[in-house]
DNA sequence: CTGACATTTCGATGATTATAGAATTATGAA
DNA sequence: TTCATAATTCTATAATCATCGAAATGTCAG
């Protein structure tokens, strides 16, 4: 990732209506919502609605696609996992010792790795 | 992180300059450099220098000490672990097989663990 | 085609932001 | 205290951004 990608990506998330959108669709998960639901879940206008969802599509952080009459967007996650990755990168040139490691170990509770070592499925 | 924290957070990062300079205590690691040395290194006039520096403070993104005519400024690398935290952290309800475990795995690329398993200095 | 609904674009307004010259504050040296 | 240097605050200007009503576009049903 480069670094105006970057500033793209931060920006678009630098925004309260936006960060919620966000979000909101990081919960949906892969599945999405169209955009009416979007505007009613969190009280905001279409146009200004749409014009939120430009900006994040245009950062790279979000993805659509039509449905009938409707128009399903999604968090992109392996954007958000570059631009992660970015902002840590260059991290510790010379110091390991601080670094971000930190991070890496609060990350762990992203997605907690299935706490049912029991119940192993092989089905899928 | 609350939302607003994390709104200003993004919103510091957000911009060419800041970005530049963020990166810069990054790599610079915490001991930090003066202001005058990091408007030199990114060409920033004086003023312009100080008005993002006092952006990315107010973000919590860095700290700064004082050392005779010197003013440090130092990457905080907490806050922006729990920023990153704070942006994966409501991730993948219910969707864990998406989820960003990508952003992780790309995040161990960051501060390699001392690929020298052998040399062990055992002093400060 | 016509009508109904979902979403986007247009256009105008108010608010916020980046920039840097000039003045000010703060620190250390003589 | 006085001078020189480091950094910040003040102030004004130009640029960008968020918001939303109204109009336009796109999609499906009949």
């Amino acid at each position: 990732m480069k670094m105006k990608e970057a500033i793209v990506a931060l920006a678009a998330l630098a925004q309260d209506t936006r960060l919620s959108i966000f979000r909101l669709l990081v919960q949906v998960g892969p599945e999405g919502i169209p955009v009416g639901q979007i505007g009613e879940e969190l009280q905001v206008a279409p146009a200004t609605l749409s014009f939120h969802l430009k900006e994040l599509y245009h950062a790279g952080l979000i993805s659509s696609r039509q449905e009938g009459r409707f128009i399903y967007y999604t968090a992109n996650f392996e954007h958000m996992a570059a631009l992660m990755t970015f902002l840590t990168q260059n991290c510790c040139q010379g110091v390991p010792h601080e670094c971000l490691t930190v991070a890496e170990t609060q990350l762990r509770d992203c997605c907690p790795p299935k706490r049912k070592p029991k119940s192993t499925r092989s089905q899928s």
